[in-house]
DNA sequence: TTGTATACTAAACAGTGTTTAGTATATTTG
DNA sequence: CAAATATACTAAACACTGTTTAGTATACAA
């Protein structure tokens, strides 16, 4: 029977329609300024609504999130497509540094904040994409390690190593801390420093 | 006259009772869970009044972020008088690590936050202790790198990539993000990582 | 004693997330 | 077709948040 296709449909589009409205509201106002009110006023619902839609504001933060990591792959498509273990390395710090300077709302939601997350249980699994991208860098790792022969014989401890590193830069800059300690240069700081923490792992 | 002294006695005991009600409920309830009203009721007064001793919740933020830095330099004060240059570098990052992961209401007031100082004007002197800090550690730099000759030429790329790496891996530890991906083992692996990158580094 | 300055607060404003109870509308059933 | 039910939605309330305003007692000075 249609009709049944057709409600179904019609509360798909408006969980879609809630969903644009807090990506555009969290785009326009940051993260602190997105409110399920303010999500309400936009698609002309009342806020009681929203919860007819999703359990709570954590379950849109979530799927904004993973909005968030499609983002992110966009970035990474060059990088994930190079064929040389370390060079690849390379060029996914810079893209994950490019992509968390650039959107910092989508990279807090997915590095920072445990809203989208408080089912500790479940968490796992809410944040498979993340997993997913660690697990390409730890492989990674373990291709570098074998060629170049290094002494660090855990890919995984290499690839927490590495994202500690970059996570840590944008986590300083997002915070102005990086400003503060030296004003006026983040940009050509950041990459200077980048590059000084893959020479350090890789150019012996 | 002594009554003029002991009124300003007086309204800077009541401005320390509020401070130290305020740590009290963030280290019961942590950040999010600190209120204004809360403080007011533990110190029994209304809410009203901490606006006499205080110009807005930041300023309290801002100094409770003092009273943080006091408590790291606890943590620090072994790693500061350690003489060897690079072994002081060691000992200042696990003293940093230990310090994050034990206090993490403090390490988020201190480098995470950007609430305790809003005024961007003036945010340079507002965190001049941890700008202390991060010159104290490029200056270490400094003497590792002569001692050692490294090809890193510049302390303070140095300084941010060694404060990079353990901002971040507090920070992952803090969001749990270490654990998803790698379950049970967060403290041994944070050792482990802050040794690789260290080693990377200055172990040729 | 009068007048002013100090210390404090009740109440309100404008927000927040979330829940409950109730109302229209649409669909299904007798 | 009418009655019963299921669906979609919302007004209003609850319990919070930071902050401000206007007003009240009290203590001190003239």
């Amino acid at each position: 029977m249609g009709l049944a296709e057709r409600k179904e449909r019609e509360k798909a589009e408006l969980k879609e329609m809630i969903l644009q409205a807090a990506k555009k509201i969290m785009l326009k106002h940051g993260q602190e300024g997105l409110s399920i009110r303010k999500i309400a006023n936009d698609i002309e619902y009342s806020p009681a609504t929203i919860y007819l839609y999703f359990k709570d504001k954590d379950e849109i933060l979530h799927e904004l999130m993973e909005l968030g990591f499609l983002k992110m792959n966009k970035y990474m498509t060059a990088a994930f497509a190079e064929g040389d273990a370390v060079q690849r390395i390379y060029l996914i710090g810079e893209a994950y540094i490019n992509f968390g300077l650039e959107n910092k709302d989508w990279y807090d939601l997915m590095f920072s904040s445990d809203k989208p997350m408080k089912h500790i249980e479940k968490c796992r699994e809410d944040w498979d994409q993340g997993m997913m991208m660690f697990d390409f860098l730890a492989n990674t790792c373990k291709e570098a390690i074998n060629r170049l022969s290094l002494k660090s014989q855990d890919e995984r401890i290499l690839a927490l190593q590495l994202w500690s590193c970059v996570h840590g830069l944008v986590m300083l800059a997002h915070s102005e801390r990086i400003e503060i300690v030296e004003p006026n240069q983040k940009e050509s700081l950041i990459k200077k420093t980048l590059d000084s923490m893959l020479v350090s792992i890789f150019d012996k």
